[in-house]
DNA sequence: TCATCTTTTTCCGTATTATGGATATTATTC
DNA sequence: GAATAATATCCATAATACGGAAAAAGATGA
């Protein structure tokens, strides 16, 4: 085969290629599927796979598919404490200069994940679970999330999960939900008000570029979180994910 | 180098081993932290590394040292989801031969989450969230998972994620614990007699040489879940978990 | 039940990659 | 600023991973 520019070990890059194949096609499919979606010839990919298998990191189903194998779990979950410990200094920057809670979330499925938090000092403040999930459709994060992801993938996504109306004003219908992922889209920030719990409102901006979706929020009661607080909290909201999308492209690229 | 036996992808194999030194190390480590933890020489494992760095599933630090990237979290979650997905036909099993709630859980940094469940179809019945953690020294599953780990990193967790006592029987000492472990052992189960919620009993077991350590629960009121209610359990327990073991092993050795 | 088709798995010659010792570069410590 | 430690790069070559061809296994339909 033709020398590639010096870069990576190549087996390794076409390994995490098929994971990632795999992940997208829901975490189980066959061979001829995954040749389907990559040009390498059959035998690499069983031969890569096999090796998978070998080492815990994909199963094969009695029905002779392949799945994600359950050794990542731990991987993932070691990363997402990294990524958590990644985004605290921020969080408590935001914390330090707006004075309410700052979290952050990951797209997990068909919801999103809180993976940090840092409350604010307020005695009256929000307070959210960290492995708490959250509906993407009606979060400041998960609207957050929703806009850098194409409209198809977004449909799917909402359709899946549903679209329950936990307060008056949550949205509740998909062509309500596009109106908004287009103001966000425009704005560069989500807004849950009072959508997720009645008597709170919350700013959202996801991490540009992330390579998995992901957002940091700012949220209180909406006496203190009106639009004089926006207008203080967009501009930081920005400047900390910047600063997460910073520290993950370090080396990367 | 000597030929090894015929097997899987070497440049793979070995890039997963540093995943697993990376995630053993809490999730960020030195270079020549590796080094010590492998026989492969440096130029080795920075080519390696490098390679998963620019895949994004490592991040360099701004102090050179390398962390779990976030491209992990995704195959970490659809990787539970399918964990979850092959437990869920035993535990409907469990369900319908035992009454009671079936639940499943993962080893969670120094806690368990429920990654599986299915509800009894009485009234009153225990309900856990998925996505939610629970303590490993006073739920059934915790302990079930503490008992097939060794000692030193038993003792490693438990200190780590220390032993708050959210009822009276709940155990609050490390000796108590150990002891409790070592009947657990013997027996083969693990019993949540009213120390994570007063009024429910829990009876655990771990899924024998899980890759990642998980056990099944099933779990109801006292009143119902008694010696008797055991005596049903603990062998559909040990098929249910059996079921798993072999379903993750299937063409993995 | 068997033929046919599809998919998965294995074989193996060899082209190409990954290897690792030597060395260069960068960061830390004294 | 020198010494030391850690990370990063180079490159000749040994050994692996490659992928076309073929075999084996499973699914489907008559």
């Amino acid at each position: 085969m033709p020398a590639k520019p010096a870069g990576g070990v190549q087996s390794v890059e076409r390994a995490f290629d098929l994971l990632e194949l795999i992940a997208r096609a829901g975490g189980e499919v066959a061979l001829t599927e995954l040749a389907a979606e990559t040009p390498l010839p059959l035998p690499t990919i069983h031969r890569l796979l096999r090796t998978l298998v070998g080492i815990g990191y994909v199963r094969q189903l009695p029905n002779r598919r392949y799945a994600l194998g359950p050794r990542l779990i731990r991987l993932g979950e070691v990363a997402n404490r990294q990524l958590g410990a990644l985004a605290m200094p921020l969080l408590k920057d935001l914390v330090a200069n707006l004075g309410e809670t700052a979290n952050m979330a990951v797209l997990d499925g068909d919801m999103v994940t809180y993976l940090a938090q840092v409350p604010s000092p307020h005695a009256m403040r929000m307070f959210t679970e960290v492995g708490r999930q959250a509906n993407l459709h009606d979060s400041g994060v998960g609207k957050a999330i929703l806009s850098v992801l194409d409209d198809e993938r977004v449909t799917r996504l909402v359709k899946q999960a549903g679209m329950p109306t936990p307060t008056p004003k949550s949205i509740g219908t998909l062509d309500d939900l596009f109106a908004d992922l287009a103001r966000i889209r425009k704005d560069g920030y989500a807004i849950d008000d009072e959508e997720q719990e009645t008597g709170v409102r919350c700013f959202a901006m996801a991490v540009p570029g992330a390579p998995t979706p992901m957002a940091l929020s700012i949220s209180g009661p909406v006496s203190r979180v009106d639009e004089g607080f926006r207008d203080r909290a967009v501009p930081e909201l920005r400047k900390a994910t910047d600063a997460i999308a910073a520290a993950l492209t370090l080396a990367g690229d």
